[in-house]
Parts: structure tokens; C-alpha cells; sequence
RNA sequence: GGAGAAAUGGCAGAGUGGUCGAAUGCACCGGUCUUGAAAACCGGCGAGGGUCACACCUCCGGGGGUUCGAAUCCCUCUUUCUCCGCCA
């Protein structure tokens, strides 16, 4: 979330930067600002309140060892409006703080200076294309059908089992699947990523951390007999590693990287363009999460990209690289480059990464601070993007690499599959 | 799942109702001494709010209560340890 500080001190500014989100900022200000004075003026009255009883406490128990049992009584007396003064006053200023906190909560991030305005996906920018395009028979399939033909994933089977959206992989399928997380993985920790195996669960306090809840209740499964959420991505474990820690200048840049299954509840969205792999209930993704100075965020966001166009490269999947429009943007995001690779049975563009710099907005949420070399303290920033989204990967390798005789493995895979062709 | 014990500053560890934000040791920072370092000695050393700076307020796992006053008493939750049960 934003700091009230920075609120107070960019007002105008934020405001303007807010409208490429659509988002129109300055009525929340006013009451945000107004709230915020509410809060410091309570506080500094309880303060003084608290101070007297404190002092009126001390005297009592003075009095009470030197004997003068009657003075202390006396003393006693009148603490009772206090207690009274202090109770109220403590009401207002939990009122004014859960207001001012949830009302801080719905504020989106500050989009960079780069974003434009915009209101769907239609203004995202095209800012980088790597033609790299297979030249497909004419009757070329989609991975859907591709996935029958050889037998490689059953829809139906975890239709059954589970229900829409929870396929189950099956032999070669299976196998290339484990070997591309084993793949990508390897490229992470080559790039000095450590790699970690996390939680699929996480509890309320890591879902606000991130900025999951209270934005995106709806898109994660919540269990609720023991108050837990299956978590949308490894973002929210990997990034609450770092909740309420200080940590020292020279133990930034932080690079994680981990594999995991993601829920997403994918509430209302049905239709054509969910089909096959396009959309799921359950995915698998290796993601890479990043915690840097925040002088250095924008260059290691660039780091990021260059990395995973690298990654893409290697296995020659055409894509491009599209920065979101302020409309498209994540909540919590200041600046998001998505990765889509084209699939060419399907004639569409499928998005395989998204990598974003949230600048200080999660940190300020976590509490995740560093102290600076000359002994200050800061928010630090944290960044993210999938290396890669199983799935689409999954769907533009079975597409772009059918042939008539089968569909071949991309030459960087086949030491991690130990075939060459699925046929 | 059942029974019991515990949770205090970076770590270790005192503190069972009153001047305790908290002894002591280690670690850390500054100084004296030294050619330099070590040792020794002296001083400093938690976090958040607030202030120009002070003052002041809050925090002893989380939440609630008793009391004029709570690290200390009560309730509750969480976590850890020991024993029993179950188990990949």
C-alpha cells in the first residue's frame, strides 16, 4: 500500500499518475489525509492521557510504601475519569485506523512514468517481437487435439477426478512437463537464483502481505476449516519470506526463484478462449522473485526481462514483450511487462510470463525494510515474473513443433526428457 | 488427537504486582592504550509513533481481561519442546 507520507507529500502528482489506471484518486486522498490528521491528533491526546495516569500510578504506589494508605485512596479517586477518557479515546483511534488502513488497501500503486493510459488490454504497448515464427502444414492442430492424438494429456480424466480446469498430464506429456520445470529451474539458478520448495498453503496475514486479499479474495481457494489459502502463484510465499524483516544493505539483491502448482479459482471466466491449457483451476509455473535497493529495482527489472527473452530464445518460441497500459496493470504493480508467445495453430498470442516491479508498494505491506550502510532505514522493493507458466508453454511447444511425423523437442529439452519426438 | 512444559532485546539468560523498556554475559559500535591487531579499561548499543530537537506514548509470542498500576495474575489463540496415540 502507499505510504500516507508520500500521499501527503505527492499529492497532486499521484493523482494525475493514478488516471492512467482510470482511478480517480482525489476524493480518496481528501478522506485518507483527513483520517490520518484524525489519527495523529487522537494519538497525541491519548499520549497525554496516558502520561497523566502513568504519573498518578506512580504517586499511588509511593504513597502505599510510605504508609499513607488514606493519601493513596484519595490518589485513586481520581484515576476513574481518566480510565474513562483513555477507553474512549483509544476507540476513536482504532476506529480511525481500521478505516484509514482499509481505505489504504484499496488504493492501487502509483503506475511509472513509462505507462501509459489506457483502459483494456488493446493499449498495452508492443515494445519488443522476436520472429521466430515454424512454418505449420496447413491443417496444423491445436495443442488440444494434439494432446489426444498422442495421448499426452486427459481433460476428461480430471474433469472426473476433480472437475473443468484440472487436467491430468500423462506419459511423454507428463515427462515433458517435469522437464521443462527442471529446465527452468536450472536457468534460474545458473542466473543466481536460489531455488526453494515452498508452501502451497499460506494463512491470511501472507495473502494481504502480497496483496492477494483483500483485492483478490475471490481468486484463491480458501480452506476455510483451517483459515488457509492455496496460493495463486509462489509470489505470495516466496515474497512473505521477507515479512516484518529488516534487512542489511549489503544483503540486497535477494533472487528466489521456486516451482509450484497455482490455484486460481478463475471465477466467471468461460467460454472459447479458456480452452485446452489457455486457462486452469491448477497450473504449474516457476516463478523468480527479486528484493533490491530501490535505486537499483528498474535496472534489475530489466535483468529480469533479458533473462527470460533468453530463456525463450533458447527453446525458439516466437514472442513478444508488451508493457501494460495503466488499465491492464496489476493492482499492486508499478511497472509490468508481459511475455506472450504466439501460438500458430490457434493464431493468438498466449501470455507466458508478466513481470513486474512493485516498487515499495508490497514492502510497505510486508514491512520489509533494509538498513542502509550509514545506518538508516528504508523500504526496500520487490519485484516478480513467472520463468515460465507451464501451461502455454506446454500448448506453443505441442503446436509450433508438430510436424508430420510428430511433434519434435525443443534441442535444449531432450537432455531433460530423454526422447526426442513425441509420436 | 490426548497429557504436560515453555515463549523476555541479535543470541544466551535474570526478572512473579509498583521508579522495569527490562539485570548480567556474549556479539556489535565508538574511545583510551598499541607501530598495527588482540587483551584490558571507559562509553554506547532494541523497535514503532511523536517532536525542529526534547518531552511524551506504545511494545516482554498474538488478542482480550483483572488492577490506581501487569513482563509478572486470569482467559484465549499461535508456535516450540517432552510423553502417548496415529501416520506418508
Amino acid at each position: 500500500m502507499l505510504q500516507v507520507a508520500q500521499i501527503r507529500a505527492h499529492k497532486e502528482a499521484y493523482i494525475e499518475a493514478l488516471k492512467k489506471r482510470n482511478y480517480d484518486a482525489a476524493p480518496v486522498f481528501e478522506n485518507v489525509l483527513q483520517l490520518d490528521e484524525t489519527r495523529r491528533s487522537t494519538q497525541t491526546t491519548l499520549d497525554a492521557t496516558l502520561a497523566e495516569s502513568n504519573k498518578l500510578s506512580k504517586e499511588i504506589g509511593l504513597l502505599f510504601k510510605s504508609g499513607e494508605t488514606e493519601k493513596a485512596n484519595q490518589a485513586k479517586e481520581k484515576t476513574a475519569g481518566l480510565k474513562e477518557t483513555t477507553k474512549n479515546l483509544q476507540e476513536k483511534l482504532n476506529t480511525t485506523v481500521t478505516a484509514l488502513t482499509k481505505l489504504l488497501y484499496e488504493i492501487p500503486n502509483i503506475p511509472h512514468n513509462t505507462v501509459v493510459a489506457g483502459t483494456s488490454e488493446e493499449d498495452n504497448e508492443e515494445v519488443f517481437r522476436a520472429i521466430d515464427f515454424p512454418n505449420l502444414e496447413e491443417n496444423a492442430l491445436p495443442h488440444w487435439e494434439l494432446a489426444k492424438k498422442y495421448d499426452l494429456i486427459d481433460f476428461d480424466l480430471g474433469n472426473k477426478i476433480t472437475g473443468a480446469g484440472f487436467p491430468v498430464y500423462k506419459g511423454k506429456g507428463a515427462r515433458l512437463q517435469r522437464a521443462l520445470i527442471a529446465y527452468f529451474l536450472d536457468k534460474n539458478t545458473q542466473a543466481g537464483y536460489t531455488e526453494y520448495q515452498v508452501p502451497l498453503m499460506v494463512n491470511e496475514a501472507s495473502g494481504y502481505g502480497t496483496g492477494q486479499l483483500p483485492d483478490k479474495e475471490g481468486q484463491m481457494y480458501h480452506v476455510t476449516e483451517d483459515d488457509l489459502y492455496l496460493i495463486p502463484t509462489s509470489e505470495v510465499p516466496l515474497t512473505n519470506f521477507f515479512r516484518d524483516v529488516m534487512l542489511n544493505e549489503n544483503e540486497l539483491p535477494q533472487k528466489l526463484t521456486a516451482y509450484t502448482p497455482n490455484f486460481r479459482r478463475e471465477a466467471g471466466s468461460y467460454g472459447a478462449h479458456v480452452r485446452g491449457l489457455n486457462r486452469l483451476h491448477q497450473f504449474d509455473k516457476v516463478e523468480i522473485v527479486n528484493v533490491t535497493l530501490p535505486e537499483k529495482s528498474y535496472e534489475v527489472q530489466e535483468e529480469m526481462l533479458s533473462h527470460i527473452k533468453n530463456i525463450l530464445k533458447e527453446l525458439h518460441l516466437p514472442y513478444r514483450i508488451l508493457r501494460l497500459c495503466g488499465g491492464d496493470l496489476t493492482f499492486t504493480s508499478a511497472l509490468t511487462y508481459d511475455f506472450e508467445i504466439y501460438s500458430a495453430a490457434q493464431e493468438r498470442w498466449l501470455e507466458v510470463s508478466s513481470v513486474s516491479n512493485f516498487e515499495t508498494y508490497q514492502a510497505n505491506r510486508l514491512k520489509l525494510r533494509y538498513k542502509t550502510n550509514d545506518g538508516n532505514k528504508a523500504l526496500a522493493h520487490t519485484l516478480n515474473g513467472s520463468s515460465l507458466a507451464l501451461p502455454r508453454i506446454m500448448a506453443g511447444i505441442l503446436e509450433n513443433y508438430q510436424t508430420p511425423e510428430g511433434i519434435k523437442v525443443p534441442e535444449v529439452l531432450k537432455p531433460y526428457t530423454g526422447f526426442s519426438i513425441i509420436d
